[in-house]
RNA sequence: GACCUCGUAGCUCAGCUGGAUAGAGCAACUGCCUUCUAAGCAGUAGGUCAUAGGUUCGAAUCCUAUCGGGGUCGCCA
């Protein structure tokens, strides 16, 4: 049982003696901050009212009451309404020689989905998937620790007008170029020929666009015009600043999609949906470049997947979803065909599931997918890892879900993270200020073997050894980094100066295991049991710390949020890097004290790989 | 315009199911390597928890308003 548990038992079996019955009254126990002395504090002021006496004296009482039970609480002190409770050796001894760092079976016959990554297949993967990516493989982890049975799921993104821009500027500017032929990595050459396409797209229609806000732009289709006679009104008619750059990219939009370029481009996204012999052809091989590249940067960042669906397969589904929303009115038509769903009894408006012309909108396909995993899997709980930008989207789609009656409706949860931002803003790749996810890691494995490289503790490995320190550091690094911050705040990233390798990171984490581990090499620890020892402060404060893992697995599940692991990471590192400051681990002179620190350096590192095994991150012997 | 979200030290972040004197790390400054790895440890300095009200014995935490940042809102996924 939990340390906890165990003591907010004791302490409801006292008050109930004390003062009868207590009926709803929660005993909440709290870690003693460190300026007070004592192992956990139980705050007294609810109890006055039953206790009939001032906070110091119910303190008191509790604290006497309390303190007979030796084998539990050893002393206590009160300071106003306070009370400090020490917790005695033996129990401390006792949890020590049970504790093992190793999951819990809170999760225990769920199965759960966790679909995260989902790139789209024009442009090579940057540091807003990497904080992705992390979340979602990292998550799947926690879960899996907690007894769930856990499929890690990738939606790719691999049809749609951003790719037909990639194949034509490839088919028209390309000059057959392949990635072995331009020795880059197959993401990045698809992604080279997306930007050569918004290029193209700029020198051909910045003129026209500029005209067109001056009002001199027409165009053959009429239905345009009167759009953009439409449009130049309004512009003409705004006053703020935001309303008239609103209008103008609209106009801006309207002018590209008239275009030749935009128009091919289109022209080539009908003839992939009518099944083109060429055009998939040619689809599936910028597509298959694009794999070898994601797979690549995958494997590098230690993801993986158990699943994965293709929004080429997908993106069709829904239609029947809608008909039968339409069937039993959760679902209606307006005039231009178009169907709708009401959610305004739910606070939110009214929300398009699919087009006037019969095709898809981004939630049919949800809709479609989300079911489709169902029945794929029988999954108990669907959960989406997807950036918070979309917050509102999925609100809507579980509603709908809920709606329908789907009865997986109530296991789908939006595990929404905030958005990577950079010293200037927002990453745009427009403006070149989008981070690589292959460049990041390279900068950090260069910046791993420097460091290392300064510190010169590294004789005797060999360049494999060293090759392998040198990832799984810069892995540290950057994992911890990003995964430390709470995951539904947006967090800022600065390029310019690298991530620390000293304080509160990955690095520190290692490094603590790794000086355990020289220790352990020197002498291995024996097995066996306490029951009465003197203890060192420092020894208490870890074994204490150890005693809250199983504690913040779960919360770490429950609140989908690796967070709180990482600060109970560096919690165990620092009371153990004190531990190891004030007392001799190898030159103890009793046998005993010696074997004790053994074995607490012991559980000590296994919690730290263990943990950090959760975050994705790998531990090295030495560095 | 509406809705969501965030605002804590110079910087990056914890703390937010209400509890004591608001915590770390980085950066700055002091100490500690002939003793188990100094990627470490100990210490100094740094705060009107955006602002104003309210609820409470007690508010960084809950409520309301205001200011500021970010996001979303009928056909991009």
């Amino acid at each position: 049982m939990n340390i906890e548990t165990l003591l907010v038992e004791e302490i409801s079996q006292t008050l109930h003696h004390l003062y009868g019955e207590i009926i709803g009254l929660k005993v909440s126990l709290e870690k003693t901050k460190p300026t007070f002395n004592g192992d956990f504090t139980l705050v007294v002021f609810p109890f006055v009212r039953y206790s009939k006496s001032s906070p110091e004296e119910t303190a008191k009482q509790i604290g006497e009451v309390l303190c007979k039970k030796e084998e539990i609480f050893s002393s206590y002190n009160v300071i106003k309404g306070f009370l400090n409770l020490n917790i005695s050796t033996t129990l401390w001894l006792n949890y020590f020689n049970q504790f093992e760092a190793t999951s819990t079976d809170t999760l225990k016959g769920q199965k759960i989905m966790i679909e995260y990554s989902s790139p789209n297949t024009n442009k090579p993967l940057h540091l807003g998937h990497i904080r992705n990516n992390l979340l979602g493989y990292s998550l799947s982890q926690i879960m899996k620790a907690n007894g769930a049975d856990v499929i890690m799921a990738n939606l790719i993104n691999d049809r749609g007008i951003h790719i037909c821009k990639s194949m034509l500027a490839w088919q028209r500017f390309g000059n057959g170029e392949t990635p072995e032929s331009a020795a880059i990595k197959g993401d990045h050459l698809v992604g080279k020929y997306y930007v050569v396409f918004e290029n193209k797209l700029v020198e051909a229609t910045s003129e026209a666009i500029e005209n067109a806000y001056h009002g001199n732009w027409t165009s053959d289709d009429n239905t345009i015009n009167e759009r953009y006679r439409d449009l130049l009104t309004r512009l003409s008619e705004a006053e703020e600043d935001k309303q008239i750059s609103k209008i103008k990219g609209l106009i801006k939009d309207l002018v590209r999609n008239q275009s030749e370029l935009m128009q091919s481009c289109q022209e080539m996204l009908r003839k992939w949906e009518a099944g083109d012999e060429e055009i998939l052809q040619l689809w599936s091989t910028m597509n298959s470049w694009v794999y070898d590249g994601f797979d690549s940067t995958y494997k590098n960042l230690g993801v993986s997947f158990d699943k994965f669906y293709y929004e080429s397969n997908t993106y069709t589904l829904g239609k029947d979803i809608v008909q039968e929303g339409l069937a039993s009115d959760v679902f209606f038509i307006k005039e231009d065909n178009s169907v709708w769903i009401d959610l305004s009894d739910k606070g939110l408006d009214e929300k398009l599931v699919q087009r006037g012309d019969g095709t898809s909108v981004y939630i049919t396909q949800d809709m479609g997918t989300a079911e489709l995993k169902y029945k794929d899997f029988h999954i108990d709980r669907s959960i989406y890892v997807v950036g918070n930008e979309q917050d509102y989207h999925f609100k809507v789609l579980f509603l709908i879900m809920k709606k329908l009656g789907r009865p997986y409706a109530e296991g789908m949860y939006h595990a929404s993270y905030g958005m990577v931002d950079l010293p200037s803003g927002k990453m745009k790749s427009r403006e070149g200020t989008v981070v690589d996810a292959d460049d990041l890691l390279q900068e950090m494995y260069n910046t791993s073997k420097a460091k290392t490289e300064e510190l010169g503790k590294t004789q005797g490995m060999d360049d494999s050894e060293l090759d392998i320190l040198y990832k799984r550091l810069s892995l540290a690094a950057l994992k911890f980094f990003i995964l430390k911050v709470d995951a539904k705040k947006r967090m800022l990233f600065n390029p310019e100066d690298s991530i620390d390798f000293q304080g509160d990171t990955g690095p520190f984490a290692m490094y603590t295991y790794a000086r355990i581990k020289s220790i352990l090499r020197q002498q291995q620890a024996e097995n066996s049991s306490y029951s009465d020892l003197e203890l060192h402060s420092t020894e208490v404060d870890v074994i204490k710390t150890l005693s809250e893992y199983s504690t913040v697995l779960k919360n770490a599940a429950n609140e989908y949020n690796p967070s709180g692991l990482c600060q109970y990471i560096l919690d165990l590192a620092k009371s153990f890097n004190r531990l190891y400051n004030e007392l001799s681990i190898l030159k103890e002179p009793d046998l005993q004290k010696k074997n004790f620190r053994l074995q607490l350096a012991k559980k000590t590192s296994d919690t730290l790989s263990h943990s950090m095994g959760l975050l994705g991150i790998e531990m090295v012997e030495r560095m």
